[in-house]
RNA sequence: GCCCCCAUCGUCCAGCGGCCGAGGACGCCGCCCUUUCAAGGCGGUAACACGGGUUCGAAUCCCGUUGGGGGUGCCA
């Protein structure tokens, strides 16, 4: 006995989105874990949306997640035959017919007969044949229930008699999703079919073309909740800026990403929520997974990604902020920096005035200069330091307590003008570990540029 | 309209008939620490949608209501 084989099946009409990736990583936790296979299939059938560029995205952010997959992945376009194959047995067992309805003609004829809309079955009885403008419909039976075998919902059953006949073939000759969706898995023998729910009311269609077609013991279905947004719509790649690839530009971390993607409809019983890969691989179980929609977190996300970063050895954080970086950053500010960041784009922002003139920040600037003193601490700050010997945080700090009480002032509001003066902003690093790597010669430079400014 | 799915703190989960006067995490609030900001420590706020059943006992099972979502394409 062989062990289960599940397959991601992406249309590449876009970015690679977190509701996706989440499917693909269920799939891939679930086939690990079960020894099984993870098959890739590209359902590129759809000319108009489908992109080769979205094909390679969709490749690069998986291999990001660290989720592999097995075999070469198919390509839905390259199967046209077969799906036409599948079709010409439907057509000759008698379980399908021609349609030559278009969409106005559907709709017009469903509002005057005051049914609700869809396929009525028209052209069931009048023996068309094939021709221009004309579409392959499957007759699906009139009578009965089909029941969804489903490894999270259930049974939901569906009533055949509400079930319209799909098109399963284009006027155009090209096979519809429907089809060429049951023909590759019978074709790719999958076991398990792990996929959204919005997939769910199109499950009994699949289910009765694979009996149609003779495909054998049918697959175990999980259909997962869906991820939502704020309004709890389903997530879309329009509406909702959810790309793989954008959370990667920000510097969220891999193993984060699948860590929190992994308990959007599942936990494990004991509350643990930081969990590894391997972990995960462990202890996921598919027939655990809620059957509820989840809200898509970016708090929580980003709540992850601070910890983890901070659990990070600081040469490993450096080497992983790299990307990001014009150049190498001082090691002693290093751990000092990852322990204020989210995200790894966050660290330039951060630490860009070490290397570059420091933009002033009005409302820093404003609230930092406001005490009376501010001028004379900028201008004690510089004696004292042009005066020190030891060019040390514990000696910068010091010399700014002793500015301070000279001015009788707490180092809270002594070192606000001088962090203004030479970082541009009120917020950032600890200030005489930053002045220590700024060095002499910049620190006065940019202290007395600020008194001057002053006026 | 019709079909299907769903319903525990603001959010994500735990709970699978008694251990629940409901637990954890994120968020939020307060306090402590503190050279800014973080981090860290401590404490707090906050939920079983509603109504019927079943049962000695229901957040947990059943039915209904309400609410939300998905589908209903010659898209996938």
């Amino acid at each position: 006995m062989t062990g289960p084989r599940l397959r991601f099946a992406p249309s590449p009409t876009g970015f690679l989105h977190v509701g996706s990736a989440r499917a693909a990583l269920y799939n891939w936790l679930f086939a690990r874990q079960q020894g099984g296979e993870l098959l890739l299939r590209i359902e590129d059938t759809d000319e108009a949306r489908d992109r080769e560029e979205w094909v390679e995205g969709i490749f690069e952010a998986l291999r990001w997640l660290g989720l592999d997959w097995d075999g070469e992945p198919v390509r839905q376009s390259t199967r046209a035959a077969r799906h036409a194959e599948a079709a010409a047995t439907l057509e000759a067992a008698g379980r399908t017919y021609w349609c030559d309805c278009t969409r106005d003609a559907i709709d017009q004829r469903a509002h005057a007969a005051g049914r609700p809309p869809g396929y009525d079955g028209f052209c069931r009885d009048r023996g068309l044949g094939p021709g221009e403008g004309r579409a392959m419909r499957f007759a699906t039976p009139t009578s009965g229930a089909t029941v969804v075998h489903d490894l999270i919902r259930g049974e939901p059953t569906f009533d055949n008699a509400v079930i319209d006949d799909p098109i399963i073939v284009r006027s155009t000759g090209k096979a519809m999703f429907v089809l060429a969706n049951v023909v590759d898995d019978i074709d790719m023998a999958i076991t398990h079919v792990v996929r959204g729910e919005d997939h769910l009311p199109t499950t009994p269609k699949y289910l009765l073309l694979w009996e149609a077609l003779g495909g054998g013991e049918l697959p175990v279905f999980a259909h997962l909740p869906m991820l939502v947004n704020e309004k709890r719509q389903k997530l879309s790649k329009r509406r909702d800026s959810v790309a793989v690839e954008e959370f990667r530009a920000e510097g969220f971390l891999p193993e984060v990403m699948v860590n929190y993607l992994a308990l959007l409809g599942w936990a494990p019983t004991d509350g643990r929520e930081r969990l590894s890969v391997d972990e995960l691989v462990r202890e996921f179980r598919l027939t655990d997974v809620n059957s509820s929609p989840a809200f898509f977190d970016l708090a929580k996300l980003r709540a992850f990604n601070g910890d983890t970063i901070r659990a990070m050895a600081p040469d490993d954080f450096a080497l992983a902020a790299g990307p990001w970086l014009s150049g190498p950053l001082d090691p002693r500010l290093v751990p000092l920096v990852q322990e204020r960041v989210v995200t790894l784009a966050e660290v330039a922002p951060m630490v860009d005035f070490i290397d570059a003139e420091p933009v002033i920040d009005p409302a820093s600037w404003d609230k930092a200069m406001a005490i009376p003193a501010a001028a004379s601490v900028l201008e004690r700050a510089a004696d004292a330091y042009q005066a020190l010997d030891d060019w040390q945080a514990a000696t910068l700090k010091e010399a700014l307590v002793a500015v301070g009480e000279s001015l009788d002032l707490n180092l809270k509001r002594a070192q606000a003008p001088v962090r203004v003066a030479v970082t541009g902003r009120s917020v950032g690093p600890p200030l005489f570990e930053s002045l220590e790597v700024l060095g002499r010669e910049v620190t006065l430079r940019r202290l007395q540029a600020a008194r001057a400014r002053l006026g």
